[in-house]
Parts: C-alpha cells; structure tokens; sequence
DNA sequence: GCGACTTTGTTCCTGCGTTCACAAACGGCT
DNA sequence: AGCCGTTTGTGAACGCAGGAACAAAGTCGC
C-alpha cells in the first residue's frame, strides 16, 4: 500500500537527497533479487536485467539506484556485491534489529518461526503473549513471556522492531506498551488503525484488505457490468506497494 | 459522480470514474472501521469522524466515498450501514470469494486457521502442499491436497483467489499451477516476483520487506548521520500501504 | 590508440493523486 | 416558513512519482 498519510513537510533538507517512501520499497525488493542472483554466481548486472528481476521500469531503477549513490559502471552495470553493500547501509540494515513479537497465536506462532526475519538481519528476541499457559513454553527456541513485561524486556534487549499479532482488541494496548519499552518501529497485523506518537513509526499488513483489493480487480474482471473500472493500466502484474 | 446533467447528457455512466489504486485500498480500511463501529451501534459518522478513525484526511475520504455514490446526507454524515452496503457491492465483497492456500509450512498453517478470512466473506476451501505426509491431514477441518491436484480441484471448487507460502523456489510453479486452474487473483507471500499472464492480478505480501522499510525509518530516526534523510516530514503516523 | 557500442546517471515532462477551498444541500430551531 | 450552522460533494491547484529521452562515461574490438 502505499504510504500516505504524509502531511505537511517543513523538509529537512540536510545532507544528500531525500529518498521517496515508495524508492524506499523497491530498494529492498532489488535487495531482495540481488542476494539471489549473488548465489547464483552473478557479479553484474544492467540495469534492463534487475529492473526485468525486479518488475519495475529501468529508468525507475536507475533513479531509485542513484539514491544510493553511484555504484554501476557505465557500459557495463552495476557490480552485485557493490551494490548490496551501499543499498544495506541506505537502508541501516548494517546493524541488526531485534524483534519482538507479541500475541503468540497462529500468526505469532508462525513469524516467531520465520526463517525469513533471522536470515535477513532480524533475529527475534523476545515474544509476548497475555495467555498464562503459555508463558514460559518456548516457542522457536525462545520463551514466552508475559506482556506486562514487554517494556522492561523490550529496553533490556533492545528492541528496535515490534510486531503485533494480537486480535484486535489487544492490539492498542499492545503498542503502548511497546512504546513504553522505547519501540519506535511497529509492523501491525491486527485489522485496527493504531494511534501512535508523532515518533513512531507504524507499517500495517492487514490480509483481508489484500484479498478485498484482489477482490475487487476479480469484480471488474469477471463481471465487467456495474460500476467503475479501475484506474490505471489493464495490464497484468501488479507488485504489491 | 451523479449526473448533474448541466448539459443535459451527462458522461456516459458506463465506464463511471475510474477508481484509483490507492483509493481501493483505502476503502478496504473504511469499511473495517465501519463495520467495527456499527457494532458498538453508531449509525452516522461524518466524514471527519471517519477519516480520523481510518488515520487520513477527510477530503480524501469524502472523494474516495465519491467513486462509491452517494452515500451521505450534507449537514448530517454518512448512515454507516448503507455506507457498508455500497462499498461492499463497489470492492466485490456481495459474492463470496474461495480462497485456496499453496504450502502449509508455519504461514501457511496460520492462514489456514485464520479466522479473518471466512468471518470476511473469504472461505479457504481448498490447502495443498507438495509434502506427501501431509496430504490428507486435515488442518483447520479440512484436509490438504497434493499440489498436482491444484488445477483439477480450483476449477471443482471455483477458486477465485490463491495464496501462494511454499519456499521461494517453489512459488513460480505453484502460481503456474494455479492459473492452470483458472485462478486469475493470486496473493503472494514468497519473497519472489511471479511471472504471470497480463490477465492475472498479483499481490505480493512479503514481510521482510516491510521490517527493511521499518529499519530505514529506524537508521533515518535515531542514527541521523550518513546519508539520505526520508523525504516528506519526519512526522508520525503512517500506514503502510 | 581510436572509434563504436553499451549502459549509466540525470533532466525534463507528463500524468495522477492528494489537498485546499467553496458552493450546494440538508436538518433543526425559532 | 425562513434562517443558520453543519457537512457533503466537487472543481481547481499543488506536489510528487514515473517514464522517455539524452549526454557523459566507460569498455571492447580492431
């Protein structure tokens, strides 16, 4: 989705260029490519093949690339290991941000196991669950604990990300007690609009809002009769955010 | 929308505004709100009530509501449950969608068992994976197939949208099997871009992505030396996408 | 060493989406 | 019935992101 939400900006205009919030996103998909095709054995790249890779245009990656600052060679690409290493630091994936998870359900259970998030620099160090049985039980190698310890956990190791998985009800008082640990990024799985200070940082992922907006491209698909066509291209693959 | 017929024909009402992308998206978080507060038995919200509780300006939400019709008396606000009613018919929601999941591994299972879906109108009616111990055990009271038999049984179950947790590389056959069955709304959560054909809509969900971008607002927030600050304002609360 | 080809990095432009601001419409009150 | 406050719906401006086109720069072949 999109980021929005984005109201008046008195721009700080430091140092280098500001770097768009959906630049941003796509860096950590090209990210994404790359440490596949690094596996691979590929040391280059043009910018045709990673933006084919990536499914973006190859002007726009050249410009979200430029962010980063100039890694490529000019007749030949750019050199893989390069340009992970200057899109790893744009984004402060340098240093690793410890994870903390809280609401152990289905989902909870499932993220706790995640390869995904220790494999790319997010270990998950703490869990978080308002159940009495299941704290202690060690989920993934890692124990259960109560929520009313998620501040003092949190600022005892280091939280930097927290996610909620909680159902809705929860998931309020889940954030506040993140924030009270000092978490200042939350990625939200639970179907509510959290309020948050100015200083936090809130990503929402909510899974029926995905299928109703496939919903909704399957409506105009099928039964073309109704109302409003969608905006925007007819064409096929449409990448998420 | 609505014809004001100041020159008597008004635009031909057949192809009616084109929606936005992002304003779909959107609607799908209107209409968690709503249904949310028509529970705890609201009946009007104004515009602004409504835009503050789904975290956007309210100008936008009025012109989101546009593409919808008219829905909302001037001076008074919107009656919550024909609100409901017109942007569930706008997004599809009026016919059930079956929702088939594609690799029962830790996300799988969770979604399986993930009550949000069917309690939205999304029945999972169908699970595979290509893991032979596993078919045939039921999870979630229903029991998993073999991914051989994904085409044969979307097209009896009338799958419209698949949800793609096998590992990455088994995604890309695992959307090819899906298309084979007739479904053309894909949800994918393995961190790869799928190649389908221009009829085939893809959303892709991948979470490491979403903390990589929560890790760049981090680096940017506390770390403010190096390179690049966010563009737009350093200010609080946004939703992802 | 020089020319031609390839590919990057950037500039300009177009189009879309968000926001502001205002007129029309509606309910309530006197 | 008429006025007044409120709120919708929309027309217009602003800002930003994406795409095309081009110049600089570097490599490869001869």
């Amino acid at each position: 989705m999109h980021e929005h939400g984005r109201y008046g900006a008195p721009v700080a205009d430091l140092p280098s260029r500001a770097v768009p919030e959906a630049a941003v996103a796509r860096l950590a998909v090209y990210l994404r490519v790359l440490t596949s095709m690094i596996e691979q054995g590929v040391t280059t790249m043009s910018s045709e093949e990673l933006a084919g890779a990536a499914g973006v245009n190859s002007a726009t990656l050249r410009k979200d690339l430029s962010y980063v600052g100039s890694s490529g060679t000019r007749g030949v690409g750019y050199d893989t290991a390069r340009l992970v290493e200057n899109i790893e630091r744009l984004l402060g994936l340098t240093r690793h941000h410890s994870v903390a998870v809280v609401g152990i359900g289905n989902l909870g259970h499932a993220l706790a196991n995640y390869r995904g998030f220790p494999d790319r620099g997010f270990p998950v160090t703490a869990l978080f669950d308002v159940d009495e049985d299941l704290v202690g039980i060690p989920v993934g190698g890692l124990p259960v604990d109560h929520i009313d310890s998620i501040p003092a956990v949190c600022i005892e190791r280091a939280v930097t990300i927290g996610v909620i998985c909680t159902p809705s009800a929860a998931a309020q008082p889940a954030c506040d007690l993140l924030v009270a640990g000092g978490v200042r990024c939350i990625l939200n799985f639970a179907p509510v609009v959290l309020q948050v200070p100015d200083d936090v940082e809130v990503s929402r992922v909510d899974l029926a809002v995905e299928l109703q907006i496939l919903s909704f491209h399957a409506a105009r698909r099928f039964c073309g009769d109704e109302a409003s066509p969608v905006a925007g291209p007819v064409s096929g693959i449409v990448v998420g955010r």
